[in-house]
DNA sequence: TTTATATAGTACTAATATAGTACCGTTTGA
DNA sequence: TCAAACGGTACTATATTAGTACTATATAAA
């Protein structure tokens, strides 16, 4: 239903709290903690993150997770990219080739035009958007 | 990955086909052969899209269906609707209470910002951009 | 140098959703 | 009356997602 996978939604909630305090480091146990989820859960999640320059990590003792960026800087895009690949509404707009009525197709181009705006949209809002409490501010800001 | 599914992207398909010939009423053989797909998806496409009121359908010999409204009245954010239900890209922002963290959640809200944007973006693309044969027309619309 | 802590990588199972198809019933025009 | 065409439903196979566990490796502190 044009909705994102779990672990995405998960990894607006975790990266969320971290952006909540940008410079500390996190470890995955006090994370999910933090956030109320299964700790293996939230492994696998800033594993992939962190594989995708999300989050840096440290291993050892004191080690842990950290935004690799300012929070303003790491998007719904971002996030979504890295934990559900490249977007893209159909499988054409995806890559070349893997339809079969790409030829007869009239509307593939369409479609590519419509991923770059939900694409713009998503990039537009920050884990500081995601984080301020009130709503209506960050729509304001997504229809500029 | 962020995508529609198949029987939307083939809805697509072949809704912009009818709006080629707004008048006309297909039946689903003729509709198949049209946008090279086959008869039994077409034909479990048309009946649900039939249901949410985007096509009207005739029975008997010379029936079919014919397009509900003027092509430019049928929307991107329509025929997902129909296919697969109300737009939401997280569990809550679809329905209360089905996400446990619910309590806890400080960006419920913010999704549902955000579910509002792209639901926009999808409801400004109406068959006729869709069939628009040059690109970068849309993306302009879409960006008002 | 040893040990406890913490991440990295991978593999696996279960549950869910999607894709595709077929069948039977009903309506309608010739 | 018959054939064309839609309506509803059910079913199977496949693919994806969700959730979890296990082993290896790195690091800081004792």
């Amino acid at each position: 239903m044009l909705r994102v996978s779990k672990l995405t939604d998960y990894g607006t909630v975790v990266l969320a709290r971290m952006a909540r305090e940008p410079e500390r480091t996190f470890s995955a146990a006090a994370l999910a903690e933090a956030v109320a989820l299964p700790v293996s859960t939230v492994r696998k999640l800033l594993k992939v993150l962190t594989r995708h320059g999300l989050l840096n990590s440290c291993r050892g003792q004191q080690g842990g997770y950290q935004l690799a960026r300012p929070p303003q800087r790491i998007s719904l895009a971002d996030i979504i990219e890295a934990l559900e690949g490249p977007l893209g509404l159909t499988e054409c707009s995806f890559q070349h080739g893997l339809c079969q009525l790409e030829a007869r197709c009239h509307i593939r181009s369409q479609w590519q035009d419509v991923n770059q705006v939900i694409y713009g949209a998503l990039a537009r809002v920050s884990l500081v958007e995601l984080l301020a409490k009130p709503s209506n501010k960050s729509i304001a800001l997504l229809n500029t």
